[in-house]
This record gives structure tokens, C-alpha cells and sequence, in this order.
DNA sequence: AATTGGCAGTCCTGGCGCGTGAGTGCCAAG
DNA sequence: CTTGGCACTCACGCGCCAGGACTGCCAATT
């Protein structure tokens, strides 16, 4: 329908309106680019980009912006992604590098991609779902409070305080380790439920109702290993880019803030070939309908993952954001996925 | 120096500011206020407050806002801190009350300050600086792949992945985690560092190499629980309320990413003898010389204590943030104060 | 000595009109 | 299909002006 020129000329309208931040005139691309026509001829492809719906006028008689539209066929047409350079690869393994758990991955993994592109970064805790159990720990905290302490072969470490409806000492709770750790260590979290059921049976029934409520709490780990997690950074940056919002960037921090939006967000995007997509402007929800999101997905462990990307305004540098973004997660999944 | 009336003046300036966002006129305090004389006579005080520096006009003909010190008066003079309404308190508790754990016990705090208040919401994890070992946990990951979790006394608990210089086998790693919490368990997290250094004799020489590694990753345990660490919710409300700001937000919301900054903050903060503090615009560090904060201490456990508060414009409600701070810290210190 | 009404003066604010300039749409010619 | 030319359209910045909300000061009053 558009013409091969036409096409480069919204690339050119993209690139310097997402430079300048004002709308871009004919006569501004022919200096600025060498198209090798006139200025007239660049109006008449810009009558038909508009007709597409690819670009819109603010007013009357003025440059053009890139339309949401406009920005998704850029990213799909022109998505070079070029690598990062040599020194930016090595700054992301030397800071990640440094990490000393899984949580400080995430938060090092956060920081970084923000400041690799001045956006908000959000890195999403992996699901976790094949997840085994690699021990249980129970902790006395005081004769009725126990702390339970649940660990997975991800690495990941989760806690939680009880009360207990009966006191306990210290060898029964010494037996409940032992017996949990035997029944449970090695299975995957989907068992959990089954196996804890049938355990109450193996104490005196005096101790089963005490049993009973310590299994009620692995349930809830489980739980909370399912429920995912997201960390941020960079919020600031979204205040910085205020001007790129013609309403306020106050719905779209409180969006932020409700992590589940981006959950649902992350879920629904599914990741191209190229290892890395958009979700641009209104194909987002409503709060977030004038923001971009550029995501990927990373490995954890062998069969387990998760997602990362950033968000900012509509008008982001798509080209470095995306290759950002895609070298952070080649690096993280490099990082969690090795066995 | 100043009249007592000419304070009440002040009080009026200050109340009908922060409803209104407006400069405040002498006309609009006698309409406003049962203040029995004229406006001519409010001027005459206005003039006395204003060479006080207590207010100030925006411009030569206009009404006058606070100044920070005229802030500090009020705050000093007028905390009336009415507490809050039976059915405030009784939400606080009956949200509190259902933290599964600490770090839920903090999440929910901050998000329940952020919602009383309306500003941004800051809570100190505790410093636990004297707090003991409660058990400490070694799950190997691979050969040469060892999880430490180290669970305090506070309830708090740390995970960290070392890399061993050489293999570990199962017995070997049991007979670790046995004398590690023979000689550690109960012991001050101060006296870690002295039986770490001693614990590589009691091994035979070639393992005293992977001992250390490991004595090594507890002194990091230790370290993290040194350093404190902040949760923080409701930072959109900075962005409503940018309207209250001369300069950017931008700054402000750099300054709330930047732990370091906040954790002196409170560090520096001394909670007066009801309980709760403001420090008032330059009063602070200079990125938040347009805030106001507003702080109290609450206590973990017998002799551990930590702080929580908001921060927001120097426009804010005091008497009702105060409040909302004071109920929240000592609701707090009584579901973790308890023995 | 404190208070008050009156009055002149200050300065912000919003509306109006106008020239300027960037940029478009269209057209007829190449 | 491309190009130069040309009329047309708006947003923008500027100066100007009237209205309004205050203040500061002063002389009279209590």
C-alpha cells in the first residue's frame, strides 16, 4: 500500500521526532536525510503515511508525529538492534557479576537496565512452577511461635512465622524437620499439597493438629513461590520524560505501583524471534496507553522462566532500549540458567 | 517578640494555605477566622510575622504563604495531634494484624501509611544490631555450590550462594552446619566474626580452605544485617502533589531511589518526646528542600528499634500526618515489640 | 498604644489583536 | 512520478490594557 520510500520517510520522522521532540516538517527531512528528492515529493508520501493512520498532525500546519501505529511498524520494519557495544557487554557482566543471592541479581539487574536506558526497568521474580523442594527448616521463635523456613532449588528463600495451637519443644520439633525433610525434600511444589495431607497421620494424635497447621503454612509458601513478584527502578525517569505526556504521568505511576497490571501485562507478551518485543501505546491497557513496554524473557534454571524489559514513553528510543534489553536478558538467563 | 495573636495569625495562614493551595490575604483570614478585629489589623501582624520570616509574599501585592519557618512554628506550637478516630485505629490493627511474616509486616505498613497520608510512605527495616543467631542453614546446590541461610532472632533471614574452592560432600557439609550452630547459635551477631576466625582449627587441614570460604560468606551475613535497608510505597502521590513543587519532582524521586540519602535521613532524626518529628524544607539535605518529613521509632523485640514515616511537600497536613505516623509506629512496635 | 477605615499604589492575570513563520495542500508544468 | 510555486492555515510570541486582589501607610478614633 506504501511505498518503499514512504516507509524510510516515517523511519526519518520516528528518528528525529524521538531526537528532537518536535513535530518533523517535509523541508527538515530533506536537510536532515538524503532522500535525493524534493521537499514536495516527501509531502505527498507524508499525505499517504497520514492516510495510514502511521503519522498525525498536532494542528493544522505543522510537522508530523508518529502515530501509536506509526511507532509499531517502525519497530517491526526497522528493528535493527544492533549489538550493544563491546564496553557496554562488559560493564553488564562485571555489575552482575558481582551479585551475592538471587534477590541481589534482580536488584542489580534493575538498576542496570535503567540506567542503560533512562526508562523504569522491571524484572519479574520467576514463577517457579517445576520448582522442587530443597529443604525445610522450622525454627522455635518462642513455645508457640515457629518460623518455617522454606527453601527451593531456585534459590529462592521464603519465611514465615506461626502460632502454634499447643506448645512445642524442641525434640518434637526436631522430628517434624527430620519427617518433613524426608517426605518432602526433592519433590516438586505441586506435591507439597499431597504429601503434607497424608503426614499428619504419622504423629500421635495429640501432636496432629499442631501437624496440621505447620503443612497449612507450606501450603502457603507454595502459594507465595506461585504468585510472582516484580522489582523496578527508574521511576524517576518517567517524571523526567514528563513532557512526552499529554495527560498526566500520574495514572501511569499508580499503574506501577498495582504490580498487577504488569504482571498481566508481562503474561499476555509473548516473545519474537529476535528474542525481544514491544507493546506500544493503546495496544496496552487504558492507564498505560501512552507508554511503550519493551520486554524479553530470561531463563532460570533449566526449564523455569521469567520476564524483563522497560517502559517509558511512547516516543523512546526503541533501537537502543530493545538491544539493551535483549543483552540484559541473554546476560541474566547466561547467569540463572546455567546448571 | 512576636504576638500571641500574631501567632494564631500564623496558624490561620498556615491551615487556610494548605487547604487551598492559595496565598492567603488578610480580607480572606478575618472572613475565614473569628478573629474579632479588622483586616487592617491582621495586616499590621502580617507585616510582624513577614519580618520574622515566618511568611512571605510570592510577589509585592498578593496574600502570603509559610515559610519553612513559619512551618516549624506551627508544627512546634501547634501539634495538637488529636488522635485518630476509633474507626482509623481499628483499620490499622485489623489490616496489620494479618502479616504473614516481617517483610509482610513492613510491606503492609507502608502501604497503609501512604493511604492514611496521602504522601509517600517510608519504613526502616531494623538494624537489629544486637540481635543473635537463631540457625544457620547450608544447602548445597552442586558439588561445588553451597547455599548459607542465616535466620536471626528478629525473624529476619538472609540467603546468599558461595562458590567452594573445592568439593563438598554431603557428610562433610552436615558436619558444618553442626559445629557452625554448636558454636554459633545464640551468639551476638557482633561475636560471629571471633568464632568464624577460630572455626577453620577444628577441621582437618584440607578443608580448612572451603571453612573459611564459608566463614566468609557469614561475615557478608552479618554485613547485610548491619546495613539497613528501607520499603517504600506511594510515590505517585509526589507526582499529584507536583504542583506544590518551585522546582522539578525529578530530583526528589532521584533522592527516594538513592537509599543512602533517606537512611541518613532518619539516622539523623531525633523523635521528640510525643513520639514524632517533622523536619521542614532546608531543615533537610538540599534534594529535599522542598519536603517535609515526618518521622517516628518504633521497637522490634526488647532493645531494637528502627524508624517509619512520610515524606511530602512542605505544603502537607501536618496535624493529620502526625498522627497517622504516630498511631502506625506505635501499632507496630506493639505487634513487634512484644516479647 | 492599639485599632480602624480609607486610599493610593503594586503587580499578577487573562483577554484581545496582530505580525511572523513554519509547514501544508494543491496545481500545473516538466 | 516529480517538482517548483503559491495561497492558506494555525500556533506562537509580543505588546497592550483592564480588572482585581492585595498591601502599605496615614490620620482619625478608642
Amino acid at each position: 500500500m506504501v511505498s518503499d520510500r514512504a516507509l524510510h520517510v516515517l523511519r526519518a520522522i520516528v528518528q528525529d521526532y524521538i531526537a528532537s521532540r518536535e513535530p518533523v516538517g517535509s523541508k527538515a527531512i530533506v536537510d536532515r536525510h538524503q532522500f535525493g528528492v524534493s521537499a514536495a515529493t516527501i509531502r505527498n508520501d507524508m499525505a499517504l503515511l497520514e492516510e495510514e493512520e502511521l503519522i498525525a498532525a498536532p494542528h493544522t500546519s505543522s510537522g508530523r508525529i508518529p502515530t501509536d501505529k506509526g511507532y509499531r511498524v517502525f519497530v517491526d520494519q526497522f528493528a535493527d538492534l544492533r549489538p550493544l557495544s563491546a564496553a557496554q557487554r562488559q560493564a553488564i557482566g562485571a555489575f552482575l557479576d558481582q551479585s551475592v543471592d538471587l534477590d541481589d541479581v534482580f536488584a542489580r539487574t534493575v538498576r542496570l537496565l535503567s540506567s542503560l536506558t533512562n526508562q523504569v526497568a522491571l524484572v519479574q521474580y520467576p514463577a517457579l512452577g517445576n520448582a522442587r523442594v530443597r529443604h525445610i527448616e522450622l525454627v522455635p521463635m518462642s513455645a508457640t511461635k515457629l518460623m518455617t523456613v522454606f527453601i527451593t532449588d531456585g534459590g529462592r528463600v521464603d519465611q514465615r512465622i506461626i502460632e502454634l495451637p499447643r506448645e512445642a519443644d524442641e525434640v518434637f520439633v526436631g522430628e517434624l524437620r527430620a519427617k518433613l525433610n524426608a517426605a518432602l525434600t526433592g519433590q516438586a511444589l505441586s506435591e507439597v499439597s499431597i504429601v503434607a495431607a497424608s503426614l499428619a497421620e504419622r504423629f500421635a494424635p495429640d501432636r496432629r493438629e499442631t501437624v496440621s497447621v505447620v503443612a497449612e503454612a507450606l501450603l502457603g509458601h507454595v502459594d507465595a513461590h506461585r504468585t510472582d513478584r516484580l522489582v523496578m527502578a527508574g521511576a524517576a525517569n518517567l517524571v523526567r520524560t514528563e513532557g512526552d505526556f499529554v495527560g498526566s504521568v500520574y495514572p501511569v505511576l499508580e499503574a506501577l505501583e498495582e504490580q498487577v497490571t504488569l504482571l498481566k501485562l508481562f503474561s499476555e507478551m509473548q516473545v519474537d524471534e529476535h528474542g525481544v518485543t514491544a507493546r506500544i501505546g493503546r495496544e496496552n491497557d487504558e492507564a498505560l496507553k501512552e507508554t511503550a513496554v519493551v520486554t524479553s524473557a530470561y531463563r532460570v534454571g533449566t526449564d523455569s522462566s521469567a520476564k524483563l524489559g522497560v517502559l517509558g514513553p511512547t516516543r523512546m528510543d526503541y533501537s537502543n532500549n530493545m538491544a539493551a534489553v535483549r543483552a540484559v536478558a541473554r546476560y541474566v538467563s547466561h547467569l540463572l540458567g546455567e546448571e
